[in-house]
This record gives structure tokens, C-alpha cells and sequence, in this order.
DNA sequence: CGGTACCGATCAATCGATCGATAGGGAATG
DNA sequence: CATTCCCTATCGATCGATTGATCGGTACCG
């Protein structure tokens, strides 16, 4: 038993129930041990909620700025954006969706906090769409709307993609990424965008596969 | 005090902390009543969500199936099926959000007629992707993921958009069926789909205006 | 008198969190 | 080797607070 685990059982849980309507005996009981025992591990369940959130947010940011690092041209830009963050949220739906989801659990501070990460985060998309524009590679009528949509439409593959589904991961990063140029009214790039991008990252809070967690494997 | 202020009271809460965390008291207060007054109204609080829940998505449905029983183009289709959907979101987007996102709150019986009504919705939309790729109108690599993206693009609308803010509904609704035929590889409808579309419709749990719920008003 | 609307008091259950106690393993000491 | 000591991990018991829900009672209106 670990923090990584831990994590892993409570991310399930909230991701099926949300944050409010699981309670910490639920969460020991899932995860093997005594509601008290969490208590060694982290100081509250606020915290734990607060730590899967902020790792989940940090990388995002970190990867996202090193994927426009790189000077190209706008379109390019969006689309290793958008295959980043598809990237993490398809192999880590379940983090992605607490991530998401529950911000508004959250006590002011870390509200504040974990609000001004995700600001950052979509301003970078904002500045890519302005330059687009600017440059004449995006065809857009209201660049706040289509932000706002782009993002939701990313935001959503972690509500309904399972790693053991149909699609590989690449797949549903190949379909956002032609899906997203289209919305921005750019020309296609049929994945030439992705040759020096990282592979995404498995995040320590995704659980592994569907475990039945707080059921005794025999033997 | 009637049925209708209650819901806009909880719709109003649940929209901003969400089911679990709402406690009946806090709707008690907010409303201006005693919390047992409430079970006056409705027989629990369970059955105050569903019944909003219910109201949303009958009301998505059959204005979802009116707007495709006319004889058109997939295109004239898909577009009028978005500005219908994106009208009652952005009409009524806390209790859209609350519908879209407690799903989860719900006890089996509930949870399932529910999730049936959804299903339903959405193979509205799956038949108009199918029927427009099989007519040539649309240009899809995966209708399923197609379909999922365009959903949540659509529903990301409630969680955005506010009646105060700086667009109409009208302009919201035409932004996003020029988005929504992009992304299906369609020619863009400009308008011309929406001349018979009756207008959205506000439902009676939609919250009025953010009212200071729980003050009180002086005089 | 009957019905609707409403409230204070109270129920058992559960909540998040804390406490002292215990068990085991490794390092230090004899 | 044996003993002591400390640290990590874990637990049962329990804290006060809050939960959703129910009850009997009251005020008012027709």
C-alpha cells in the first residue's frame, strides 16, 4: 500500500461518484484498509482530491507549453496542442474527468490555485487561435466561441474514451486533431505535427484497469 | 412559494456544488423555507432532481425529433438538431448542467430510465452522421467519435454560455452550427435551416436571474 | 370543519477526523 | 547474540457535527 495507489482506488470512486458522495470509509474499504490509515498518507480528503488535481494540471501545463515551444506555423501550434491534451486525457480518462469535474469541490485557496493553472492553460490556446487569425490560417467569426468549443470537445474524449476500447490512443489523438483544424477552419495536418512530441504521460493517480477494487483476488 | 421557485432554488445550487454536497437544509435556506417543508413539495430530495432531470431531457427529445421530422438534407438536418440543442442549453444552462452532469447522483431505476432517454437523444443524432455519410454530404474517418466530439462540444455550451453575457442565443446558436458543419465535413447552412424552428423553450426550473437566493430583500 | 402550507423537534445513520494502542522491522547498544 | 529503542504502518473506538427524513402541531383560508 502506497500514495500511488491510494490515489489510484480514489480516482476510480470519484470519477464514478464524485468527490461529495464518496465517503472516506468507502474509499479505505476500496482500498484494502481502515478509514484511519488514510489519515497517514494524506492530511484530509481535500488534500488528496487537491494533489491528484494539481499533478494532473502541472502536466498539462508543462507539456502544453513545451509543445508550442517550438517556433512554427499556427496550425501546426494547435495541433500538437490538441494531440497533447487528447493524449493525456485518453490515457488518463479517469484522472482527467475527477480533474475536471471537481474543481468546484475545492476550498477557496486551492480553488484560486487550481483555477489560475487551468487560466494559464487555456490562454495558450487563446494566443494560438489570435495568431491564427492574425495570419490568416484560422477562419473564425468569434474566437472566444470557438476556444470555448475547442476545448470542450478535447475536454470531453476523458467522458467517454477507455484504454481497452476500440481505439489506440494515437487514433483518437489522429480524429481531435483533424476534428480541431476543422473547427479553427485550417487546412488539415495529417499527423506531420507530431514527429518530435513526447509520447503522453501515465499519470501515478490513473488506476491501471478496471480492478475490482476492495474485492480479495484468491490465492 | 411553489414547485417552480423550489427548483430554480436547487437548480441554482446543484449547478454550483453539485447534488451530493447540497444538503436539504442549505436548499431550505436558500428557498426561504424550513427544510421540511420541502418534502411538502416533492417526496424527496432524490425526486426533486429526477423530476428536473426529466423535464430537460423530454423537453431535448421531443424538440430534437420535431426538428428532424421535417424532409431535408443530412446538412439542413445536423444544423437544425444543434440549434435546437444549443438553444435549450444556452436558455436554461444551470439546469442543462445540472441534467448533464448528476446523472451519476441517481438510484438504478432513475439512472436507467434516464440514461434510456439519453440514448435516445443522441441515436437522433447518430442516424442524421450515418445518413449523411452514406449520402456522400459529410466527410467522417470515425462516425462514433464524430458524433461523441460534436455532443460534447454542444453540451459544453451550459457550462459557459450565460443569458447575461455578451452573446444572444441566436448568435450562440448560429456559431455553433457553422462549428457543428465543419466538423462533420459539411457545406455551412447559414441560417437557412432554422425559418420553421419554433424557439427554445424556458423550462420552469431554470433559475431567473442570479436572485441573491437566501437574502433577503429589503421593504 | 377540512385542506393546504408551513414549522420546530427529533430520529437513526453517516460524515470527516482524531485518538491511543499495537505490531513489526531495522538500527543502535550491550 | 540479545536487548533496547524508534519509526512506519495499521487499526478499533470514538468524537462532534451533519445528513436525509419523519412527526405532531399550528396558522390560515374557504
Amino acid at each position: 500500500m502506497g500514495i500511488a495507489e491510494i490515489q489510484q482506488v480514489v480516482v476510480s470512486l470519484f470519477a464514478e461518484k464524485g468527490y461529495a458522495a464518496t465517503g472516506i470509509r468507502e474509499l479505505g474499504r476500496a482500498a484494502g484498509v481502515n478509514s484511519a490509515t488514510l489519515y497517514h498518507y494524506a492530511g484530509s480528503k481535500q488534500e488528496i482530491l487537491t494533489s491528484i488535481m494539481r499533478s494532473c494540471l502541472e502536466e498539462l501545463l508543462r507539456s502544453a507549453i513545451e509543445a508550442v515551444g517550438v517556433s512554427a506555423d499556427p496550425g501546426v501550434h494547435l495541433a500538437r496542442l490538441v494531440r497533447v491534451h487528447v493524449g493525456l486525457c485518453a490515457l488518463n480518462p479517469l484522472t482527467a474527468k475527477v480533474t475536471d469535474q471537481e474543481i468546484r469541490a475545492l476550498r477557496p485557496d486551492d480553488h484560486t490555485a487550481l483555477i489560475g493553472l487551468r487560466d494559464d492553460y487555456e490562454a495558450l490556446f487563446a494566443r494560438v487561435i489570435e495568431h491564427g487569425m492574425s495570419t490568416g490560417v484560422f477562419q473564425l467569426t468569434d474566437q472566444r466561441v470557438a476556444r470555448l468549443a475547442l476545448l470542450e470537445m478535447c475536454n470531453g474524449v476523458a467522458n467517454w474514451y477507455r484504454p481497452d476500447g476500440r481505439l489506440s490512443v494515437a487514433e483518437v489523438q489522429d480524429q481531435l486533431v483533424e476534428l480541431a483544424c476543422r473547427l479553427m477552419g485550417a487546412p488539415s495536418r495529417a499527423g506531420e505535427e507530431s514527429a518530435d512530441l513526447p509520447a503522453p504521460i501515465r499519470l501515478a493517480s490513473e488506476p491501471v484497469a478496471d480492478h475490482a477494487y476492495g474485492a480479495v483476488v484468491a490465492g
